[in-house]
DNA sequence: TAATTCGCTAGACCGA
DNA sequence: TCGGTCTAGCGAA
């Protein structure tokens, strides 16, 4: 290779970007290398798109001909052009110079009456490049490169070709803004961070803080924002961590260099901040902007995790299970000013960047897993949806197996989509009331397992051939799905549960602990993920492979199994408690362990392909409660479970909910652990009383008093003025910003007379503050009235003590 | 404009 | 003031 010129690299691709320069739109391609990160640039690649057409006269050919000669706006003419055989049939395939003249011609190219469709016209550039050279970002790459760094051919690494570990790092900033909130026009950044696997520092320009060993004191902000630039390009980043850096940081620092005559260069230009949909989005040209806060809302979405609040505080709670002291505003300005304290306010920014990259490393396998399935960018992953993950990864394989990419449906079509939705699960009402020996089982991967099974998919639906249409995949919908040709969903769903499972076999076989257990453990997730995910895309207005009937079809598939389930279970012998989309409750009359065993074994010999009913486990007691308002139903999606080592499992009751309050959800929790493991209700009875004790003499905290609401609208948009929005307008009023997506913590307390009145933010309430009434007759006795009912207990019951001493002495 | 629908419940709102 | 209806949020699957 020495002697033509070209350099051999291998390494990891971090990104591609697309930038017009001159008359051509090139690709910057990001490679991490063992020297750091490397730039390639790629002026081969030309942008294109399809039309579909039809005419009387012209073949497609001719038609495909004709459009060359044609001048769009500002002359711009069509560079080549080509037919091409998709399997859906032929397309004209249009290239062009360069992206901007692809959208001139793109939106000006309906003007011909013989062009029907446009595919493929929307795919941002850089995404295009990858699906088509079928590289996959975070994982190896090879490129031949001339000595200019310009491509000669590039490669995804063979798949056994160990990726090295990418290299990362986490940035926090800080501020000086006495009294409002800190904007980069006027206000400095007083001090900076950066984590790295084994250490943190913090830049700062206070003499004061010398001493400090983390901290490497600078003559101006101007050496801040350049130390940074500096140490993250001296630790060859591949991934700089923030918290909520898309928002704050990222643009800030950008903002203040510009302000200050300097730069926040990493190595390959300035930070690019971008109007993404629905905010704002900051890149680093090279490096991966890895925002936890975004990454930590997809997660939430995906259910990887459940965080209720989103501040750097909270999370760190829920996630590692610590306390971390927060600095407030005014506390930071305060100690600016006086110089009090000031080393605790340098380990309170250092103690930032490294919560942030401990986020970050947590949960890194997994994004990486998930951008080497769906062949996105770590900086697209941490910001994308599930619909958006689906999607990214059909794309992939649209293109891999020669089917043209269906576009996004127009507003029109979304709305009507949106009219007609689709008939979900079965939901069978349970048996109120304390039960024992419970034997619970469920299908495994139910949505995804059907749509393999019947082979449900938007290419397979309604098929020619008459004999399908009578065959094992017609569904209660009387649609069917061709049970000769695999189709395109069903067939990727097939590997993806097949890929699952060996990910999960090897990974047990794995040495434990050991980066490739981490990483085959991620991977299997990551499958998880995209498996539960898919059902949903499909019943999704906005999906590019939306299909209703496909939809519907999984969904009736489903009911019909649940329900046949059920009724071979009744046959058997058992009596079914409940059951809610998959999974189902027995009731043992006098059968054992093994014969719920036997009956799973000899339903799975009935079910289709890869249907498998599966046998979770056996509760010694559980509870169904009535519903609240028509009292003699039985209350569905809410039960209580305990195993014979008296382990609680809790469904769906307000203890699981965040809109009750701590109080209320811990003494539910006490009722449940009480009647299960007693199967009597006494010591719950004493538990309540004792805690409505407690509220009526004012001991119980106001912390614990928090009830947790999201607004999830502009304030003025509500129609009904809850306790929730009435405490946020307050706030408001006193000056807290509290907008959309904020999660309001609002106590009851005595001042007013409706209960939006009485609301008020927690942090505004003084202990003692509470209405003791409201928390008794709202919170704690709903929470476990209905529980206790169970057991022939009203409520004047337990308030009163009615029926203490036929229940026994306890006072 | 961020995968689906089903189900439960609180509290505001509204008209008699 | 009462009871029915509507709005809103959250969780199960």
């Amino acid at each position: 290779m020495m002697n033509s010129g070209i350099r051999n690299i291998q390494g990891m691709l971090l990104d591609v970007e697309a930038e017009h320069m001159g008359m051509q739109t090139v690709l910057h391609v990001y490679v991490s290398t063992e020297q750091g990160i490397e730039r390639f640039t790629e002026a081969k690649f030309e942008p294109y798109f399809y039309i579909s057409c039809q005419d009387k006269e012209l073949k497609p050919k001719e038609l495909a001909r004709r459009l060359l000669e044609e001048r769009f706006s500002g002359g711009t003419r069509i560079s080549k052009s080509e037919v091409v055989h998709k399997k859906e049939g032929p397309l004209i395939k249009l290239y062009f110079r360069n992206v901007p003249e692809l959208k001139i011609v793109r939106d000006e190219v309906k003007r011909f009456d013989f062009v029907r469709q446009r595919y493929e016209h929307t795919i941002p550039f850089a995404r295009r490049y990858i699906i088509d050279n079928g590289l996959k970002p975070m994982q190896g790459i090879h490129v031949h490169a001339n000595a200019d760094q310009t491509i000669h051919s590039i490669s995804p690494a063979a798949s056994q070709q160990p990726v090295p570990e990418p290299r990362m790092g986490a940035l926090d900033l800080e501020m000086f803004s006495p009294g409002k909130m800190a904007s980069p026009e006027h206000n400095p950044i007083i001090m900076a961070s950066l984590a790295v696997p084994r250490n943190a520092w913090v830049w700062c320009t206070r003499k004061e803080l010398e001493q400090v060993d983390f901290v490497k004191v600078v003559e101006d902000e101007a050496k801040i924002i350049e130390g940074l630039a500096h140490a993250i390009r001296a630790h060859k980043l591949d991934i700089v961590a923030t918290y909520n850096g898309d928002r704050f940081d990222l643009p800030y620092i950008k903002k203040r260099a510009e302000v200050l005559g300097t730069a926040f260069d990493v190595g390959f230009g300035k930070v690019k901040v971008q109007k993404r949909q629905l905010h704002a989005s900051a890149r680093i040209p090279g490096v991966q902007h890895l925002d936890c806060y975004q990454m930590l809302l997809l997660l939430n979405r995906l259910q990887v995790v459940n965080l209720i609040k989103f501040d750097l505080e909270s999370v760190t709670a829920s996630l590692f299970n610590e306390k971390k002291f927060k600095f407030r505003f005014n506390e930071i300005n305060q100690t600016w000013e006086t110089g009090k304290g000031l080393a605790d306010l340098a380990r309170y920014n250092q103690d930032d960047s490294m919560v942030t990259l401990r986020v970050a490393e947590k949960y890194l396998d997994l994004v990486i897993a998930l951008c080497r399935l769906t062949r996105q960018t770590l900086f697209e992953v941490s910001r994308s949806s599930a619909g958006q993950l689906v999607e990214a990864l059909l794309m992939n394989e649209a293109f891999a197996q020669g089917h043209v990419i269906p576009s996004t449906p127009s507003e029109e079509t979304v709305k009507s989509r949106q009219m007609n939705p689709i008939t979900a699960a079965y939901v069978k009402e349970p048996l109120p009331g304390l039960h024992e020996n419970i034997a619970v089982i469920d299908f495994r991967s139910m949505y995804p397992t059907i749509m393999i099974s019947h082979n449900i998919s938007g290419d397979t639906l309604d098929c020619a051939h008459s004999e399908c249409k009578t065959g094992k995949n017609l569904a209660p919908t009387n649609h069917w799905f061709c049970a000769k040709e695999t189709g395109f969903m069903s067939s990727i769903l097939d590997r993806i549960l097949t890929e699952r499972l060996e990910a999960k076999d090897s990974a047990k076989k794995a040495v434990k602990g050991s980066g490739e257990q981490k990483e085959l453990e991620a991977k299997a997730q990551g499958l998880k993920i995209l498996l539960n995910s898919f059902y949903g895309t499909l019943a999704y207005p906005r999906f590019r492979w939306y299909s209703r009937d496909a939809a519907q079809a999984t969904t009736a598939f489903a009911r019909h199994y649940i329900k046949q389930t059920i009724a071979w279970a009744e046959e058997a012998g058992f009596h079914v408690l409940y059951s809610d989309t998959d999974s189902l409750f027995l009731l043992a009359n006098k059968q054992k362990k093994e014969d719920v065993e036997l009956f799973v074994e000899s339903v799975n010999k009935k079910l289709p392909g890869r249907m498998e009913l599966e046998f979770k486990g056996v509760y010694a007691r559980g509870i169904f409660v009535t519903k609240k308002n028509q009292g003699e139903r039985g209350a569905k999606k809410k039960y209580a479970l305990m195993d014979a080592q008296k382990n609680l499992t809790i469904v769906g009751f307000e203890y699981v909910r965040r809109d009750w309050c701590a109080l209320a959800k811990k003494t539910q929790k006490g009722v449940l652990e009480h009647v299960l493991s007693e199967g009597a209700p006494e010591k719950a009875i004493r538990l309540v009383r004792q805690t409505i004790d407690d509220l009526k003499k004012g001991r119980i905290p106001v912390k614990d008093l928090a009830i947790l609401k999201q607004i999830r609208r502009p304030l003025r948009k509500y129609a009904a003025i809850g306790p929730h929005v009435a405490a946020a307008k307050k706030a408001v009023a006193r000056g807290k910003e509290m907008g959309t997506g904020s999660v309001v913590a609002y106590v009851i307390t005595k001042k007013g007379t409706t209960i939006s009145e009485k609301a008020e933010l927690e942090e505004f309430v003084g202990e003692g503050n509470y209405d003791a009434e409201y928390y008794i007759q709202h919170q704690i006795v709903p929470a476990v009235i209905y529980i206790l009912a169970e057991f022939g207990l009203s409520e004047t019951d337990l308030m009163h003590g009615g029926k203490q001493s036929s229940l026994g002495a306890f006072a």
